[in-house]
DNA sequence: ACAAGTCTACCTAACACTTGGTAGACTTAG
DNA sequence: CTAAGTCTACCAAGTGTTAGGTAGACTTGT
């Protein structure tokens, strides 16, 4: 048997990925990502069923990255340095071309996208929920205000990353996170 | 000359608003806004040039609604009452078949949508930031820190609506923004 | 007063174009 | 040879938009 060609299939998820942070599940075309990746749009089909599996997948992937990247922070730095630190992993995304995470578009195009893609995108959020609630109990709060207060913690980054790309300014986001922190809403 | 009708006008710019703030420019249509009108989608152009422009009309009306509003609330309440109240505004869209703000469909769309209906857009956030900036002043926070402060705010409110609407569940934005009092970066 | 002209508001029908998706043939590496 | 991977060549449905026409209400000159 021929040994599966694993990098097409790659350089399209990268590619959709790049277009579905840019332009959402509505804007992500199969022209534009198939000359992106360099073959022609028919191809696409042959890894991926239908548009509805291909942003499924790429959903799929990007909550498991961000769950590993949130463990690599946390198994490296206390809990206060962690929760610190958390802005870094949405900064990552505006200076990567201005680009905002898939969960921010959710919220736009809820209506308009496959159930399957919907419900890998909501793991996103879960995540980053799941992740600050961890820090902040490891880090002294009470129990019953943890999850409440990730919850506002991941609101407040994700409007913020959503504010600056918007303007198209990753300064706006510093700021922001800069006022979140002088308030005390964030540890500084 | 004749009188102009203007009820198909509103209608159309009715049900554009809420199309826009359900699907995004993207997602507005002229076929199906045409249906809920109760009009061919040609008839649309009798009234707007195209979509760009009706789009940017819509948005243009928007914004100052919501200039309107705002105005309402200080000129009946304190500053720090105003500031108590301010939510609420963003609290309505999800209350209204859990739509969002155009503001921040913009986030997502910005790079896909016509300048002219961009530069619209964008005065919605310059009203709320700059009446949220007047509010604090009033209120007695320092000079220096009230921009920030109140770009931050809109931020996190945008944020909290845009989570709330992901879940279709506005128990969420009431939760998120009782955070936010509670951990002292909005007012209680 | 009344016909001629003008304007509003809408229609039908088609336009050029883009979308996701399909069928089947070709190429190439093991 | 075989299967993976890609191709060419389509298609049906949907997009914003335009052309040209119609019914009826208003305005105007005589």
């Amino acid at each position: 048997m021929a040994s599966p060609n694993v990098i097409s299939k790659e350089k399209i998820m990268v590619a959709a990925t790049k277009m579905a942070q840019d332009h959402g599940y509505g804007g992500l075309n199969f022209r534009e990502l198939a000359e992106a990746v360099g073959i022609k749009p028919a191809s696409i089909y042959h890894h991926f069923p239908s548009k509805a599996d291909l942003a499924a997948a790429i959903a799929t992937k990007y909550w498991k990255d961000c769950a590993t990247d949130l463990e690599t922070i946390s198994s490296a730095l206390d809990p206060i340095s962690s929760l610190k630190k958390y802005p870094v992993t949405f900064r990552r995304s505006l200076q990567n071309e201005n680009r905002i995470c898939l969960a921010s578009f959710l919220a736009a195009e809820r209506t308009d996208i496959p159930e399957k893609v919907l419900i890998e995108v909501y793991k996103f959020a879960d995540v980053n929920i799941a992740w600050l609630s961890k820090m902040l109990k490891a880090s002294g709060s009470e129990e019953k205000t943890c999850e409440p207060r990730a919850r506002a913690i991941f609101a407040a980054i994700a409007g913020a990353q959503m504010i600056a790309r918007s303007r198209a300014d990753i300064d706006i986001f510093d700021s922001i996170v800069a006022d979140y922190q002088a308030s005390g809403f964030l540890p500084s």
